[in-house]
DNA sequence: ATAAAAAGTGAATAATACTTCATTTTTTTC
DNA sequence: GAAAAAAATGAAGTATTATTCACTTTTTAT
């Protein structure tokens, strides 16, 4: 399994190289995001994070290595976003923290129009990486579902086709949404109600 | 709105430049799919279709307009062969249509496993067709349930949303798969239970 | 058969960008 | 405060590749 920190020339143990790494990943999070990966160039990420293109070459081996550090840093912060998000609610029934976990999700994008945008990015620039980073969402869903149909609250079913439905649906209301329309048009009440038609559905289905 | 012909550099009048149009598409969409469009160099398509760097220049302006063009043909064939398998089985009964939409969607992508990647890399390599390409089918589906609707098979509901769910589905199941699998282990057996399990969702729910 | 039009060719051009490394600057250590 | 270690620098090297164009070959029309 891939770590972030394994992507690093060396890990940053002075406060300097910890500041100077953290402006490179801005300003490549920023730049791969706004054009992307193969439009984005190292002279671009330095200009942008205000160092030189030696210093690129001091905190990572490569360009991909860059892209892959931020990806994966990327993935984890969406994944503590809404387990924070979820845990700060106390919910535990499992209808409602379905729907507080789609409403985080679309809330995260929302804060960070293009980050679905960079991680899907990875399909074709590190498809090892789209792989793991679904897989592992995947699995964490799995096992939420899981514990739900011990108790009752879900329907017993194939899970894993579950949690692909669910993430699929998830992402694709995000782009539409968030990246598709104008998403300083996107109102909090219309979330909402984005949110509640699909609750809806997840709760009676769509056939009469 | 883009249309595919308008890419070429004049419309193939006479057979011979059928032909050779016919030869630089086929070898483009090979190796946009095996590699992809940036890694991707018109030598290297040139020499898949047994013609030289000239004649690509005779076809096409630039290379965008032919990752464009094979995109555009991609969108009308899956359309195609939904609407002809559709039409083919006489189905009225939208329900049995959903169910038969999602098998034909997932069984395209089986038979041309690398398809939903040369579309997904629009995302970012021609914005405007990623998003007319989901625009245009996501219109269609709207149409279709809208009429469901009106004769009391589905509920009404925000079926911009709905069809978006619905194609948020298909799309990850087929990344899953489709992609992420061994596309050759998935039988159609297998295929007829994902199918079902997500019609099972789409007609009672999940919740209890 | 011949002239004109269409199609094909590939060497040369031009521009971009990844990466290296010898040197300079800054920071830390003693 | 001097020596050593760490970090930063950017010009130069190397490589790739999109595109042009003057020329050749093939096809079509008369």
């Amino acid at each position: 399994m891939i770590k972030a920190e394994d992507l690093l020339k060396s890990p940053p143990k002075t406060k300097l190289r910890e500041v100077t790494l953290e402006k490179l990943c801005l300003a490549a999070e920023q730049i791969f995001m706004k054009k992307n990966y193969y439009n984005t160039s190292i002279y671009d990420i330095v200009t942008e994070a205000d160092v030189s293109i030696g210093t690129f070459y001091n905190y990572f081996p490569d360009k991909i290595s860059m892209y892959k550090y931020v990806v994966l840093k990327h993935g984890q912060d969406i994944r503590k976003f809404i387990a924070k998000g979820l845990s700060k609610t106390g919910i535990t029934d499992r209808k409602k923290m379905e729907r507080e976990g789609i409403k985080l999700y679309l809330d995260y994008c929302l804060k960070n129009p293009r980050v679905i945008n960079i991680i899907w990015q990875s399909h074709f620039v590190a498809p090892e990486l789209f792989i793991a980073y679904y897989d592992n969402f995947g699995k964490q869903y799995e096992k939420q579902l899981a514990s739900a149909v011990a108790v009752g609250e879900v329907y017993p079913a194939d899970l894993e086709v579950v949690s692909y439905m669910l993430m699929g649906m998830s992402n694709f209301l995000a782009i539409k949404y968030v990246e598709f329309g104008d998403h300083n048009n996107l109102t909090d009440e219309r979330l909402y109600e984005i949110v509640d038609q699909v609750m809806e559905i997840l709760q009676r289905g769509m056939f009469v």
